[in-house]
DNA sequence: ACACTAATTAGTTGTTTTGCTAATTAGTGT
DNA sequence: ACACTAATTAGCAAAACAACTAATTAGTGT
């Protein structure tokens, strides 16, 4: 996983949100859209660069996909910025 | 001093690289030109977003723009990540 | 004032990202 | 099998970004 790809993750603001309100705990795609004014498939394709990056983990609970924030490697992103160590360019 | 920028700022790799280099000591524009191998009009614009962000300050040394790094303020960015909050959208 | 060096700003071009609507996939219930 | 809901993927247009070359600004020395 890319430090690279990480960042490109948390470069947008409607990525970062979703972050901040999964950090509360687990939620489906559905509810996260409530909390934003753009399209649904936009927001997927915000989803699917969180995922990506190994930020969120995804559960499918029936018909809805249950999105979960993945702690330890925003933490781990994090530490590397402190460093501000680069593993690849 | 926006988050956003500051994100904006954090998310291309040559700009973390110059923080990364910065981190050892201030640096002029063209000392740090010496470890890319894109033109310098192109890192200028590098420069001037950090600067935007406030992750670097300058300072004119005769000819030469000495650049420091801000550790402060990539410090509270970071906090403010692992706190997951947004002061604006 | 002129030449020289350091660095930036201006203008342009190609690429990447974002966001939309339409279409598709997946699961549940009848 | 069909309808219904949840969410994604596909395809396309608009906006933002990054890179280049050329031109400009700023400082130093002659």
């Amino acid at each position: 996983m890319s430090i690279n790809t990480i960042f490109e993750a948390l470069s947008h603001p409607v990525r970062r949100k979703v972050l901040a309100l999964l950090k509360s705990g687990p939620m489906s795609a559905g509810d996260l859209a409530g909390h934003f004014d753009i399209s649904r498939p936009t927001l997927s394709v915000h989803f699917a660069k969180l995922k990506e990056a190994d930020l969120v983990a995804v559960e499918r609970q029936g018909t809805s996909l249950i999105y979960h924030l993945n702690t330890s490697v925003l933490e781990q992103a994090l530490a590397d910025v402190l460093s501000l160590k680069e593993q690849d360019k």
